[in-house]
DNA sequence: ACGAGTTTGACAATCATTCTCACCAGGGCA
DNA sequence: TGCCCTGGTGAGAATGATTGTCAAACTCGT
């Protein structure tokens, strides 16, 4: 059944809805509680884990290892290059590697093969706040 | 200049080559333990960083946030086709991949493009063990 | 409006990894 | 070979993101 509806989810949702960065739970519950938006951080966790079960919103691990999230566009199957300074991502397909990653998996008898395809730099506007080199 | 040679750090050099897994510090600490190796977590925590900075090893994370380490046949880049249940590796080349993150980073304006190009699975070995489906 | 079943949230618990810092040992040198 | 300086070690504390707990608050169908 479909969760219910509560404040604090929607809340989550809208936050996400609001911004195209991956944002990690802490920051989205921070940015919330500024927001007046009274809410728990287990709630921001528990609604974000949620979210990503079903598909809502993607999920990726930044360098030190903390989940951030981001409600994409489209709900494909896509990858991203997101900047490492403020997390701003954009989505990209990647022709040829789905099908690539699927026939190396066979051809090293690897079954359910799944993949990671991510790209990370720095953002033209992040280059420009230190200038140019 | 380079790192004193020690007792410690000439027993996780050993633990890494002797497999080709990928293999959690925690892992290699505890079968470091079992073989009779005195050594402390901290210890197999800072060696593994130490190789890792200079390229010795590869590493990688699991899904669960988990850092686990390899000691690879080649230095160059590469990449890694891992069994999810196992650890077990196989160092593959991503033709084209390579080429293909520079230029999306380049055509987005993104500098510093660096990319993740993992695959996962179960390896034939671990699929037996649970019997054919 | 009512009540069963969800969801919430303050706080504790987990757990991989890092930090501390007193003690130990590698290795250049005499 | 013996010394000494300096870097390495390790038991335990600290960190920090994430998850677990559970009584109180809330949703929503009736
Ligand atoms: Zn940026
Ligand atoms: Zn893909
Ligand atoms: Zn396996
Ligand atoms: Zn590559």
């Amino acid at each position: 059944m479909a969760p219910r509806m509560t404040r604090q989810r929607a809340a989550v949702a809208q936050a996400l809805e609001g911004s195209s960065d991956f944002r990690s739970a802490q920051q989205l519950h921070e940015s919330l509680r500024a927001s007046g938006d009274g809410i728990g951080l287990a709630t921001v966790y528990r609604t974000l884990q949620q979210l990503a079960d079903g598909g809502e919103v993607d999920v990726l691990r930044t360098a030190d290892g903390e989940s951030v999230y981001r409600r994409c566009a489209r709900r494909e199957h896509h990858h991203h290059l997101v900047c490492r300074s403020c997390g701003r991502a954009v989505e990209i397909d990647g022709p040829g590697v789905e099908e690539w990653a699927a026939r190396i998996g066979a051809a090293q008898g690897f079954a359910d093969v799944e993949h990671t395809v991510e790209l990370s730099g720095t953002c033209a506007r992040c280059r420009e706040a230190v200038g140019p080199a």
